[in-house]
DNA sequence: TATATAAGTTAGACTAATCTAACTAAATTT
DNA sequence: AAATTTAGTTAGATTAGTCTAACTTATATA
């Protein structure tokens, strides 16, 4: 069993690496900091973990997860991000304040737990900030985030933010059906009138580029569930 | 801020005093006995809380809380007890269950989720062990568990329980309209049949003192917001 | 390439929560 | 009332996670 810091750790450095893309290594003072504490303090945890094989770590050199240790951080990320979609979705909390919560509640353990929550969720794949959710077996799926009017002909997305919030824009979306977490299908696009064929919920609408490049998806390559339209 | 481990000596100590009605204090190894320490460390503790005002103890005497400690206390009892009420009304966890992951989930720090969860509940009065939950305000309301054949005629009280499991006994439960967390009205007793008749949700039914002395309830004296029938 | 700077490590100290073992005080029994 | 048992305390040690200050290694630059 992980203590609750062995855990942040094994976070923070799958946050700098494998996350981040292209890095798949932390320096020590950048591990540190990530975690507001002094290097002192991260070059033990380190030698610690190494200990444990969740870490691969050589006097003086860069760090990064093991194996094991990548599926164990994925599981804590999981957890927060399954936590966060639950405060905003089921608790009303706003995107903003929903992140400290879900640093603590990432920590409780209980597998029954997790999965039940999950399922009460309606097994979502992107949390409220549009990060994508691990599944349970630890594999994340790369979703590329984009605008509406860069999504190609055919392709099926899930809303996950807006970038205009006028009264206005937010009024037209809702009487298309959009909102968090719907899911659009591109049927086409009209090359002289500029306009995008959407459906969503089985019904179509053409919407301007200017409106949909306000609208922040992920393409979906991997098939969700069911439905589920925020609040 | 209280620590994890500070929490947890205040909830043993107010559940070893005034919870358990007529006792009001506590030895050191007592609440050493129900925290799983052994009595030094109980001492230490107590030492401590008593130096941030929130037990009264002297050497060699019982312990209390002050009223600053009850407080707080009973505020952990309340996170407890909303927890659990979460856990088996929407995750669908059995009553043997939610205790384990309450006593982490308790010790969440955010006053904000505290309310929303009390809110998305529809504000509960009893848990699913039918213990009654602390109030915002820390106070608690004593409601005398009894069964149904019991109550008094005129009464509105809430099942919390039932002694029988058989599918006879809960099929006909379930179609009176009963489930854990209903609302019962006692409206008369007849007599010379033995029939009690009640109400729930605006429904009338007769039922034996036999079928009633299966169902646990506590009475109301003070107000439920809504009625919840559970699942 | 010699040196200055940045990055990383080590040693020693601190705090919170725990333990064991030895002690003291209070309560009970004969 | 003396002796025994139970309850409670103290002292000293341990572990996890943290710190500061001094040290070492690696990297960049002049």
């Amino acid at each position: 069993m992980l203590s609750y810091t062995e855990e942040n750790y094994l976070k923070a450095l799958l946050q700098l690496t494998v996350e981040k893309g292209s890095k798949k290594d932390a320096g020590t003072n950048e591990l540190a900091s990530q975690l507001n504490v002094k290097p002192a303090t991260a070059n033990d945890m380190l030698k610690k973990l190494k200990e444990k094989k969740l870490v691969e770590y050589e006097k003086y050199g860069k760090s990064s997860l093991t194996k094991e240790g990548r599926k164990k951080g994925m599981e804590i990320v999981r957890k927060h991000r399954l936590w966060e979609t639950f405060l905003f979705e089921k608790l009303e909390f706003t995107w903003d304040e929903v992140h400290e919560v879900a640093e603590q509640l990432e920590h409780i353990q209980s597998q029954k737990l997790v999965d039940k929550l999950d399922k009460f969720l309606n097994y979502p794949t992107v949390d409220p900030h549009g990060d994508v959710i691990p599944g349970k077996n630890g594999e994340m799926k790369k979703l590329s985030r984009k605008t509406l009017d860069e999504e190609e002909v055919g392709c099926q997305c899930i809303i996950i933010a807006v970038k205009d919030n006028s009264a206005a824009f937010l009024q037209y979306a809702d009487k298309l059906g959009l909102a968090i977490n719907t899911k659009i299908k591109v049927v086409s696009k009209q090359v002289y009138e500029e306009l995008i064929e959407i459906e969503v919920k089985g019904k179509r609408s053409s919407v301007s580029p200017k409106f949909a490049s306000n609208i922040v998806i992920v393409t979906e390559d991997h098939q969700v569930k069911k439905n589920k339209t925020g609040k």
